[in-house]
RNA sequence: GGGCCCAUAGCUCAGCUCGGUUAGAGCGCAUCCCUGAUAAGGAUGAGGCCGGUGGUUCAAGUCCACCUGGGCCCA
């Protein structure tokens, strides 16, 4: 330490380090540093040349403020970027914002006040309906910047792609335009989940969005249909949604079922037809039926209907067969109406009259006599008390279900009969799974599970919907229907026969362009739809370069990704829509690898909602604690792809158990080295002039490097940062606290360099491992001790090399037995109540003959840390142990089979210490069992080290360690000396002195035995507390009292 | 109604793939120890019918069936 007084200190060699550190406020300097050198640019473009490593971004919607589940996605799509961009790969980041959509729209309808979709036009008008869309999706950009920032996700957003660009939606026309030519785009009548409210039908991702089933109770209704060529007796009927019965079109059974006529119990001289299997639920266990028949027998026949609204036709108000009915619940017999998919099956096969009851807002319609203009949920209850009036009801009843319900608006849907344009995907359905097929998924159980599951069950994509502010449907059509699909904008001003390239291609405008249609050249017209803005999303592969019209060579280039990932909400979303568009464009995947991250919930076990106010604000996080504690928490606590609590408290535990434990190992580094001076990139010390505790270290980091490699190779962020948490621990509380000593020589010295330099080789290889974990405080640490130049960054660097070494493991397999040992003898220690401080002789090791001459070299190690003289590794330790031993089973079972259970028996007999000498001996001894012998070596037993009564021992399986406990005067006094030490040192840090600050020190003892003590290890004393001046009696200063077990020494000091 | 996932210490979670006789960790609690890098670290202890029932097996937290409770997805 002398070195620094001999010559004028140059400028320092590293910052200071405080040991407090705001983790907030580095980072904040850190992004500054990131800004001012542009060191995201330089990561990217500095490995211009290399392969490329290709990442999509899946758009968020910046109509909202960016939520904790954001976070969660921003921070693992950055991790493996920044991973492989230090593995020398070309990573381009281009970032992108989801525009159009339902959900923006809900939000400028609640702004300007809309209940009703007529309004948008009525009051507002679409141009300036739309242009407020337009605002809103812009509206919380700067705080996604703000967000995207802070927690450290390197994304190109100044060169975004925006799904509302007209260039992104000529790209989409031309996707429309290839599927059109394939045969894939067309119109159909189907039943499809709406929304009455939005008015507009759903996708069926919309309808599987989380939350849109909701647990309700509806009616359950049954209701009398009278048949009527036989008097008094009435089709038992059943349905959950009164409100369909207004438009009954007929009634079906299944052909094959059995069906009985029972008395009516709710009155006299009638009766009813239902189901044989539904009489005792309905009717009672005891009912005589007065006849039986088939469902074939009543095909055909005539009831009346429960409301006289539709025209009944040929087929209408008949019985229709029907193989879909089933006698599981109601009553065999099904009532039809235009709102299911299986009764417009019926309805077309058997020209059933429709009438919709329904208007599309949601309210009945005029035709409906006394119940028009209701909410059609509103009239239900009217419906029973009208069915109850004229006597036909039967029973009401409640009924609770999982209904569906709009994602948005969470208005209950309607199964409504209407046309929609749908993309044929259940045609291409083998070429889906082919594509999912080469998909990487993480976890790996998504893929043929939910992801899987949902291809095999997939349907068309109803692409259409009747709304203003997304990407407009390209389909012409003229009055005889014939339409016209556009691919491009040059090809519409061709058709329009003017140049309508730089218009906005959005609503009110491209209504406005007409064209006189190709086949019979009457005028042909925009239809009025919007497509899903899923489907925007899945385009942005092609969109997001303006291809084929620009950039063909990067989009062949960055097709298709290595890596995208979101949340698992998200695999009927995006992972479908882009899996979907990208199959139908190039009959191939557009990713290779997806990360699909488990939902994040509160600490209660619910998922974070803003309906239920449960949101943790990313920012109370990240001022407080922190983006790399964040980040940490993210990736190495719990699973990433199951559902976690998330709380504040689980966050401040990732800090502290990680970050800080390795900001302290940094700062005690620089605290010592920056006293030296001391370069590491000056000196080179050879692995074999390196201490094994060096060598230890160095392996271990090694190994670590291997782990968080194949993690990160792997998408597996969690095991990659806990090897990486396990090192820092290691280095920490076992490296630094054994080598402590070390680091407070001179740097002349050739042991303590080798600390220096191996403890500077840990810190900045973990600051490259934890760089796309934790990548502030990486940066930190990797610029203080290792950057090259003033603009260097640990993200600039190249990751670190696995080196391949056998030494290695046996190295750290030795190492392990070591702190086993050790923890033993606290264990000891503990059990005999005898403090560290105080020196014993002798501490004596049971352990198998094996590893003997594994511990050979590093008994003092185990020594110095327990602080005994001596450790013996002794054998004959008759008189302090016993062994049991016991048959290991995994080896010995499938051997042996039931005869273990003899051997057993037989083990727990023989005499241990015999038998124990005699397998460490031969390798082998016989048991004898039920008549016969089995031979067994050492590993075919369990042999543990017991306890003798009387003796104080600690022990693990087949380790143990005794103390000796005797203390002599010797002892006592070295004993004495280290407490006093201790409580020196205590006084110095409680004084305010730097570590390097020399003392002028008194002590003076209450009796003669620490008197002599004190005199005795006088040396060893003023060298540890670095006195230059040590005075064994009273003198000047304030007086420090210093309670020993033994007595007493009062101190002062004082700084020389 | 069907499919999938989950259920282990007061709390948060490992362990289950591939069964092995002493089920671990962290937080919290108690006692003690260590400490001139540490906001830390260590030892000991209290705290577990491994959701329940049955089965397979020499042996079940682990495999199988059923049930209960919770979640997700689909009807």
């Amino acid at each position: 330490m002398a070195s620094r007084y001999l010559c004028p200190m140059p400028d320092p060699l590293y910052r200071p380090v405080d040991a407090r550190v705001s983790f907030p406020a580095l980072e904040e300097r850190v992004l500054e540093r990131w800004a001012t050198d542009r060191v995201f640019e330089r990561s990217v473009t500095q490995r211009k040349g290399a392969g490329e490593w290709v990442f999509y971004e899946g758009p968020p919607t910046a109509n909202g403020k960016p939520g904790f589940h954001h976070v969660e996605a921003r921070v693992f799509k950055d991790i493996f970027c920044r991973y492989q961009a230090m593995r020398g790969r070309y990573v381009f980041r281009k970032a992108g914002w989801d525009c159009h959509g339902l959900p923006v729209e809900i939000e400028v309808e609640k702004e300007l006040g809309i209940t009703e979709k007529r309004q948008i036009e009525e009051d507002w008008g679409i141009e300036e309906f739309v242009r407020r869309c337009r605002e809103s999706v812009t509206r919380y950009v700067e705080d996604w910047r703000k967000m995207t920032d802070r927690i450290g996700f390197w994304l190109d957003l100044d060169n975004a792609y925006w799904t509302m660009d007209p260039a992104y939606i000529e790209t989409v026309w031309w996707i429309l335009r290839q599927i059109w030519d394939k045969g894939l785009l067309e119109e159909d009548f189907k039943v499809v989940p709406y929304c009455p409210r939005c008015e507009t039908s759903l996708s069926s991702h919309e309808q599987h969005q989380p939350g849109a089933y909701q647990d309700i109770s509806d009616p359950s209704v049954y209701v009398r249909f009278p048949l009527l060529d036989e008097a008094d007796t009435a089709l038992l009927v059943w349905t959950t949604t009164p409100w369909t019965l207004l438009a009954n079109m007929a009634a079906a059974v299944g052909t094959d079922l059995q069906y009985v006529k029972v008395p009516d119990p709710g009155r006299e001289d009638a009766f009813l037809v239902l189901a044989a299997e539904r009489v005792d639920a309905l009717v009672g266990p005891d009912t005589e039926p007065v006849a039986t028949l088939t469902g074939r027998d009543l095909v055909g026949r005539r009831y009346e209907p429960p409301f006289p609204f539709v025209d009944a036709g040929d087929n209408g108000h008949t019985v229709r067969p029907g193989d879909f009915v089933t006698t599981e619940d109601g009553s065999g017999i099904v009532h039809l109406a235009p709102y299911g998919e299986e009764d417009m099956m019926v309805a077309r096969r058997d020209r059933l009259p429709i009438l919709q009851v329904i208007a599309p807002d949601g309210h009945v319609v005029p035709e409906a006599g006394e119940f028009a203009g209701l909410w059609f949920k509103d009239a239900d209850p009217k419906i029973v008390e009208s069915l109850g009036a004229r006597g036909i009801l039967y029973r009401a009843e409640e009924y609770h279900h999982a209904y569906p319900h709009c994602w948005r608006c969470g208005t209950p849907l309607i199964y409504y009969a209407r046309k929609d344009w749908y993309v044929r995907t259940s045609q291409i359905r083998n070429d889906l799974q082919a594509s999912n097929e080469e998909t990487n998924w993480q976890p790996p159980s998504i893929k043929y599970g939910r992801f899987g599951d949902w291809l095999v069950n997939n349907v068309d994509w109803s692409l259409s919907r009747d709304r203003y502010w997304g990407t407009p449907l390209p389909i012409w059509r003229c009055e005889d229907e014939h339409a016209t699909c556009v691919g491009s904008f040059a090809e519409l001003s061709e058709l329009s026969g003017k140049d309508v390239s730089g218009i906005d291609p959005h609503r009110p405008y491209v209504d406005e362009i007409v064209f006189p249609c190709p086949s019979c050249g009457k005028e042909a017209r925009r239809v009025r739809s919007v497509i899903d803005a899923w489907f925007d999303s899945g385009s942005m592969p092609f969109g997001q370069w303006h291809y084929p019209f620009e950039n063909e060579d990067l989009f062949e280039r960055r097709f298709p990704a290595d890596f995208i990932s979101e949340a698992i909400d998200q695999t009927r979303g995006w992972f479908y829509s882009l899996l979907a568009v990208s199959t139908l464009v190039k009959g191939q995947n557009s990713y290779r690898n997806v990360v699909c991250l488990g939902l994040l919930v509160d600490a209660g076990g619910r998922k974070m909602s803003k309906s239920l106010g449960n949101m943790i604000d990313p920012w109370a996080i990240l001022n407080e604690q922190g983006a790399d504690a964040l980040r940490w928490y993210m990736y190495t606590t719990g699973s990433a792809w199951s559902a976690r609590r998330v709380s504040i408290e689980i966050i401040q535990e990732a800090l502290r158990k990680y970050l800080l434990t390795l900001w302290n190992t940094y700062a005690f580094w620089v605290t010592y080295a920056a006293l030296e001076n001391f370069d590491p990139r000056a000196h080179d010390i050879p692995m074999t002039e390196r201490p094994e505790m060096d060598r230890w270290i160095l392996a271990e980091l090694n190994h670590t490097v291997l782990v968080a490699t194949e993690g990160l190779d792997d998408f597996d962020a969690t095991r990659a940062g806990r090897r990486i948490e396990g090192f820092v621990d290691d280095l920490s509380n076992w490296y630094v606290r054994r080598s402590r000593r070390r680091f407070w020589r001179s740097a002349e010295d050739a042991d303590t360099r080798a600390a220096f330099q191996t403890l500077w080789e840990c810190l900045v290889t973990v600051a490259q491992l934890t760089a796309p974990f934790t990548p502030f405080v990486a940066d930190e640490i990797y610029t203080n001790l290792a950057a090259r130049d003033d603009r260097d960054s640990v993200h600039l660097t190249d990751w670190p090399e696995w080196r391949p070494d056998p030494v290695d493991d046996a190295l750290r397999e030795r190492m392990q037995l070591v702190r086993k040992l050790v923890g033993l003898g606290r264990s000891a220690r503990t059990e005999a109540k005898v403090r560290t401080r105080q020196p014993l002789r002798r501490a004596l090791v049971v352990m198998p003959a094996g590893d003997k001459s594994r511990i050979a070299a590093l008994e003092g190690l185990v020594a110095d840390e327990l602080n005994v003289k001596e450790v013996q590794v002794a054998s004959g330790l008759e008189e302090l142990v016993n062994y049991s031993i016991k048959p290991n089973f995994k080896t010995l079972g499938p051997r042996l089979g039931p005869k273990v259970k003899d051997v057993a028996a037989t083990l727990a007999r023989v005499e241990p210490h015999e038998f124990v000498t005699r397998i460490e001996n031969d390798g082998s001894a016989e048991v004898e069992v039920d008549g016969g012998t089995v031979t067994v070596e050492a590993a075919d037993l369990d042999i543990r080290v017991e306890g003798r009564e009387g003796f104080s021992l600690a022990r693990d399986g087949p380790y143990g360690i005794a103390l000796d406990l005797d203390l002599d005067e010797e002892l006592i006094a070295e004993g004495i000396a280290r407490e006093v030490v201790r409580e020196v040192q205590e006084l110095r840090k409680s004084s305010g002195l730097a570590v390097e600050d020399r003392i002028a020190l008194w002590l003076d003892g209450s009796d003669d035995t620490i008197r002599n003590a004190l005199e005795q290890h006088r040396d060893l004393i003023a060298a540890e507390v670095l006195a230059t001046d040590l005075r064994l009696q009273s003198g000047d200063g304030e007086a420090h009292e210093i309670r020993l077990d033994r007595g007493t020494v009062r101190a002062g000091l004082a700084k020389s």
